[in-house]
DNA sequence: AATAATGTTTACGTTAAGGTCAAGTTTTTT
DNA sequence: AAAAAACTTGACCTTAACGTAAACATTATT
């Protein structure tokens, strides 16, 4: 299913093909999120097919609110199992239902501070006007 | 309704009243949002009643979330009218509803975050169970 | 060949809200 | 008076995820 003989694209291609600089693809390699790419005679990088979509899976993961942190741990197991997804989703799972429970969190948090600042919105207006009447 | 002989505390026993370190009240002071307190002696910093109710409204303001920036803007208001509720108020209202427009969308945006991440989380366990019967 | 475009590494800058020394001064307690 | 506690300023450190600039090398175009 993988093409041995995929096509190598350069870091500036790549970078503007997913509207990323490419300042982040060298920030994930150096913090060893999209391991070292071959070097075009030893000096440009160029990426396969398979980095490629490594990189995409990683911003897909981004956007949904994942750290590069977090991204990293499912990078580990992705570097150690070579791309075997049956070893790579249980742990992948394990961090979206973790993130999801983060969300979850996150949300109520928001939701009783918006009580809170409605509450206290109120409270305001009501000083206001009652000072008002008695100017 | 202020009393103009109210008892003075230095920073190390407002702090601990208001379980936040002395760092944090000189830094407030730095970014010029607590104001130049009096000096004792010229050297130690003591605050008044007004200076304890002050801060204690910044920080009421900072659990709603509203950043140290967005207090300043109140402060301004505060230095340049001493105290006049009637014009600090409008601007406090502002920053509160804006706030709430802020805290709605956020809550959107994690809403449908969510959605994305368990919407994932489903095709990779459905794909890690199918793989799981082919083999 | 000269210029332009793209690539390389190294390294400091950015934002927020303080944390954490360091070294010295003042005040309080013994 | 001497020691302990609390105060002072100044300055560098922290996190995340890159931005930006310098100085240089390689590759492509004119």
């Amino acid at each position: 299913m993988n093409n041995p003989v995929s096509k190598l694209v350069q870091i500036g291609e790549l970078a503007k093909s997913l509207g990323i600089t490419t300042r982040t693809i060298r920030y994930y390699e150096e913090i060893g999120l999209m391991g070292k790419s071959e070097r075009l005679g030893g000096s440009t990088r160029t990426y396969t097919n398979d980095d490629v979509l490594r990189l995409k899976f990683i911003l897909k993961l981004k956007t949904m609110g994942i750290s590069l942190k977090e991204i990293e741990q499912l990078s580990d197991i992705f570097d150690i199992n070579e791309r075997d997804f049956n070893k790579i989703t249980p742990k992948l799972i394990e961090i979206l239902d973790n993130h999801i429970a983060k969300v979850d969190e996150k949300m109520a948090n928001l939701s009783s501070l918006r009580k809170d600042i409605v509450e206290y919105r109120i409270r305001m207006t009501e000083f206001l006007t009652h000072n008002g009447k008695e100017k």
